[in-house]
Order: structure tokens, then sequence, then C-alpha cells
DNA sequence: CACTGCCAAACGACCGTTCGTTTGGAGGCC
DNA sequence: GGCCTCCAAACGAACGGTCGTTTGGCAGTG
């Protein structure tokens, strides 16, 4: 009965299923989809190769296990941005923050679902795409509100303005290593600070 | 006499191997270094497996020249517009225009410069980080130069600030397909201006 | 006794790389 | 022109090894 009351949100996932996906979380982002083989994840694992086929259907089938929980995650906390009752720029804040602290409290995963979902089968990549669509989606409709309620630029193109905060977000995987000076809600208001208000003093006005 | 000269410059390729290096770069940025095969590039060329290492030493060595003729056209352009005379926000502008052109144009040697580089040998890939560095020095140092001109906001974070101006060039292969609306330079002019100027209106103080 | 979780072995396919051989010209010499 | 030499380019078979996956059985637990 609460199964079906809960039908999708809860991955019933077996525990040791679970440590076989975070295991694959973490050699997907190190080596890669293609560069890991089953031999490297029984290994981590400490089993033999076969043994995971108890437990899994097939390798693609955990790189998708992998990517859409990692999708479900920036979803999340995207529709928590979009349902706050605040002017846009707080809503954006969020949203990045959100994006930002996501990606780096499951640094693996993100990477994951960022460089490796091309590598899934066309179908199950298009259920990843409508996922990125319904984000995207989200952040541009903040991104309106705030030109229609007259806080942002009216001249800003919207698709632009949403492709470069994803931008910040999405290549954060790139250059974060665990262990530096900031924590993940920092960087994510930092980025957030400078998307707003950009590079330039306000009083300079000599660029063209 | 000239070879003296240009020793490390001019690559010493032979047609054929550059032929050989461009299909690899289209095939490693399609299926990942690791997903291509040297069956598939043979097929691509037309000729068998085996022929190819006559003109190439390994399919390592193969990845390294995409990711490093990759690497070398961004350090060039960077150079560009690290040499221009003229205030720091429009060599801002050069520089990031300049790399979202490069990007663009070489579509696909970017996207395994970005993407696949990390699968590199450690000897090879510490010679890409070496011009990887190289590069975020120069669009520090611009950055660098607006502050002190006054030019830009004395209280930006120069790291955060060249982050996000990378995050903007390096991201534009995920997201760009041939044959859209806007050509690599308006990309690269928007993306600058959204930069510099920020999403909020001049007049919008309300937020912290 | 049934069930789980894993092992051990095997499957055919494919991996990157090596190697001896063949091919089609180009250039020098009579 | 006819002949010989040389060479770059590619073939096609083979190397040892690894790939993802399947299968049958076995020990341990309820």
């Amino acid at each position: 009965m609460s199964q079906l009351l809960a039908p999708q949100t809860a991955t019933d996932h077996t525990p040791r299923r679970r440590e076989i996906i975070g295991a694959a979380a973490r050699l997907f982002s190190e080596r890669g989809y293609h560069g890991t083989s089953m031999q490297h994840l029984a290994d981590a694992l400490g089993l033999q190769r076969g043994s995971l086929y108890a437990h899994i259907g097939s390798k693609e089938e955990l790189l998708f296990d992998v990517v859409n929980e990692g999708a479900d995650r920036f979803l999340e906390r995207g529709r928590a941005a979009l349902e706050m009752q605040a002017i846009a720029s707080v809503r954006l804040r969020r949203l990045l923050v959100g994006h930002i602290e996501t990606a780096i409290e499951h640094l693996d995963a993100a990477t994951v679902f960022l460089n490796e979902w091309r590598y899934l089968s066309e179908e199950l990549r298009a259920r990843v795409q409508d996922k990125r669509d319904a984000y995207e989606a989200m952040l541009k409709e903040i991104i309106e509100d705030g030109i229609a309620q007259g806080q942002f630029r009216p001249d800003v193109n919207v698709r632009f303005a949403a492709r470069l905060v994803l931008s910040a977000g999405n290549w954060t995987y790139a250059w974060y290593r665990p262990g530096g000076e900031l924590g993940p809600t920092e960087i994510g208001q930092r980025f957030a600070e400078l998307l707003l208000k950009g590079l330039l003093q306000e009083t300079a006005e000599g660029d063209r």
C-alpha cells in the first residue's frame, strides 16, 4: 500500500545494490564509463566479476542508475528554488547555490551525470534529457520573472543568461577538490554575486 | 637552417598523419577515448586496424596530439588578448570571444581537450596541465589589471572571477550545435556582456 | 528445505599492437 | 623506351589479453 503511494520516488534498491551503485559512481567518475570494467568494479567491492549480475541487470543499467539519481537531485533542488516566495534574484541565488551544493556533496554522481550520460543508449538518454530540459525550464522561468518584475536588465537574452548560470554550476566538478578553503555554499554565493552584479564597477561607463 | 628556427612550433606531421589526427578528434569527441577502438578509427579512414601503426606510435600518442593541439590553440588566442593595448574590459572581452571562437571552430578538438585529457598518462597529462595553468594565469592577469585600474569592482575574488569566465567558455561544447542562430563571435560577445554588467538593473538596489 | 549471495568456469567478441608481405608508383640508368 | 631500385602505404593474419555476460553449483542462514 505504501508502495503505491511512493511508486517511483523511493527507488526500491536493495542495500547491496546501493553499495554497487555508489562504487560505480566513484569509478565511473574517476575512470569514465568506458574506462571502467566490471573487473574494476568487482575488485572495489571485493568479489568476482560475474557475481555482480546477481544484483544488477547490466553495466549500462548501472550507468543509468547513477545518472538518473544525479538528475533527480538537481531537479529536487531546482523545484525548491522555483517555488520560493521571493524576488527573482533571491530565487536565482537559491537555485545556483543549491546546484553547486548538490554538485559538490555528490561529486561523483554529478560528474557522471554531466560527463558520462551521453554514453547511454538512445532510449535511456532521452529520459535523462527530459529531466535536463525540465531543470533548464525552471531556471529560465526565474530569469523571465526577474525581467518582468523589472529587477533584471530588460535586454538580457533569457536563453544565454540561463546557459551562463548552468555553465558556472556545471563546470564545478572540473576544478573543485575536497578540502579547499571554501565550502559549497560559499562558492555558490560568490558565483551568484558575480553573475548578478557583474565585474564592472557601477561608476565605470567607459566600456562600449 | 630554417628548421632550427622553428623546432617545435611547426608540428612536422605528415599529411596522412594529420588526417588520422583529425578523424581521431572527431571520434574521440563523439564516443570518448575509451569508447573509440582502433577499429572504429580504421573504418572511418577506410583501412585496416594495423595499417594505422605505420603512421602513429600508439593510441595514447594520438590522444595527446589532439589534446595538445587544442591547448595550443587556446594559448595562442589568450596571448593575443593579453598583449592588447587596451583597458581590461576590452581585453577580457577579447579573451572570452577568442576562447569561444576557438572552441566552436574546432569543436571536436576542444571537446577532447576538455573531456578526455584526463585519460592521458601522468607524464603527458602534466605537459597539458602546464599549458592550462599558463592560460589561466593570463586570464587572472587581465582581471587583476582591471581591478588595479579601477575598472572592475575592487571586491571581486580574482580566482572566482577567472573560474566563472572559464566556465562560460568551457561549457560551450556541451550545448553548442552547428547551424544555430548565432555565430561563435556573437555568442562570445553576449557572454562577455553578461559577465561584465551582470543580470541586475543598475537601479535595482533591493538585493542584499 | 528453500533462499541468498557468491564463486569458478566458461562463452564469443573484441581489444591494442606486431609483423611479414604485397602493392603502386617515382626516379635513375642503360 | 625498358629496366632496376627504392619507398611509402596498406593488407591480412596473428598475438596475448580483456571485455561484458551466462551458467551451474555450493556454502551459509532463516
